[in-house]
RNA sequence: CCCGGUGUAGCUCAAUUUGGUAGAGCGUUGGACUGUAGAUCCAAUGGUUGCUGGUUCAAAUCCGGUCGCCGGGACCA
């Protein structure tokens, strides 16, 4: 990896991560301010590794680390905790927390780089909580509410009042790491924004101690794309005003969901067969999940992809860019079922390195079994 | 703790009033059509009716008990 980016590099990488920054000025003036400034995403573990987080987010580490980012990743095991998550056990919850660690050890993330930070510790810190009620004070109800993002308005009231403290908590772990860069998935683009306009008090940003961080006092928010099921779009599910953003987030592929998202411990042939079902419209590249994990996966990790095909379809071929491969493929030159092949092969190429480490290290393997049978 | 509602296929629900061993849509699988998928058409797959005891020739249905979920209320010295 060359040594010496230049500011304008490292902005375009940053910029690559993202689907939605806010704002890319300021982003620019992060960049020429800081050296290594702090990005940070966090998440509840849960479930097992699918395509988006063992080896999109690896690859995203990866450019941001590239780039000079510090990158934070506070893993919520007290999030998980109060959404009982594995019944609440967080032994369990740590357990799976270690999991995803073990994920991107495999994925070839350098963990030393990667500041792991478990949310317990900020749990247990009496300072941390004295901020999330300083963020609580200057906000709304309402405005929590909004926050959260809950699919299905209709029974929001039914939800746990637990989850209330989610937007307060969130931001507060903002502040509290001192994180310059919100870079996390578009879904949890209003904590974010929340966290913005709470920063926008001078005040507040100093009784936070977040002085001196982010642009002026403010956060940057860099948003990383969704990747689509396999199923491809889906209609909008009620989590975001915005309707192209609300879209995005209810087409994302989810773990909840085997059918339609592929598994860091998916076998080459499941790869195969559930590419090979996977939506795929001839001639168009909106909306179409295999276009999209050739461009943020493929072309990400490798810069070029090999298509092979027989001689009477145009014999075997090879791009050097995803504009390239997408004006090939919207030009109707490339058929969706030699792209299937071509990507169901890299994608693999990708997922065995860390399905064979759940396999052979024992200590992998040991989680691998903890975690399916939470 | 009390009152009410509810529990049926993977999901959403019907059949309960007038007992006769369960249906639909969606999903899943296969086929047709496309050199992929989707759409469309055809076919198949689907359930110990929460659990338990009883009444009856016969119980998803009626009665008792029990468990889970949802809503409301009471208690708050």
């Amino acid at each position: 990896m060359r040594a010496n980016f230049s500011n304008m590099d490292r902005f375009e990488l940053v910029k690559g991560v993202g689907q939605e920054i806010i704002k890319e000025s300021e982003l620019k003036q992060l960049l020429r301010e800081k050296k290594h400034p702090v990005a940070y995403d966090g998440f509840e573990p849960s479930g097992l590794a699918h395509l988006p987080v063992g080896v999109y987010r690896p690859l995203l580490i990866k450019d941001l680390l590239a780039a000079g980012v510090k990158v934070k990743l506070i893993l919520a095991d007290s999030f998980a905790w109060i959404n009982n998550k594995f019944d609440g056990d967080l032994e369990r919850i740590r357990t799976a927390g270690e999991y995803f660690v073990e994920v991107w050890k495999a994925a070839g993330v350098d963990m030393k780089k990667v500041e792991v930070i478990w949310h317990k510790e900020f749990f247990d810190d009496p300072e941390y909580w004295k901020k999330v009620i300083i963020i609580a004070r200057n906000h709304s109800l309402k405005r929590t509410r909004r926050s959260l993002a809950i699919a299905g308005r209709s029974d929001d009231d039914s939800q746990s009042a637990a989850l209330n403290f989610y937007p307060s908590m969130q931001c507060a772990d903002i502040f509290h790491i001192g994180a310059d860069i919100c870079q996390l998935g578009l879904d949890q683009r209003k904590v974010n924004m929340l966290a913005r306009e709470i920063a926008e008090k001078r005040d507040i940003v100093k009784q936070l101690g977040y002085e001196g961080k982010g642009v002026n006092g403010k956060p940057v928010i860099v948003s990383h794309r969704m990747l689509m099921g396999l199923d491809g779009p889906a209609g909008a599910k009620g989590f975001d005003e915005d309707s192209a953003i609300d879209r995005a987030i209810s087409s994302k592929m989810s773990k909840s969901i085997p059918d339609t998202s592929i598994f860091v411990h998916d076998s080459a042939e499941d790869i195969k067969r559930k590419i090979n079902s996977a939506f795929c419209p001839m001639n168009t590249a909106k909306d179409n999940p295999v276009l999209e994990y050739t461009k943020e996966i493929i072309f990400r990790s490798s810069g070029e992809l090999e298509i092979k095909r027989p001689e009477k379809f145009g014999g075997d071929f090879t791009f050097s860019s995803y504009r390239e491969l997408e004006a090939s493929y919207a030009g109707g030159d490339l058929h969706p079922q030699d792209l299937k092949g071509a990507v169901a092969r890299e994608i693999d190429r990708l997922v065995s390195p860390i399905r064979v480490h759940f396999e052979k290290d024992n200590k992998a393997a040991r989680l691998y079994e903890a975690v399916t049978n939470g």
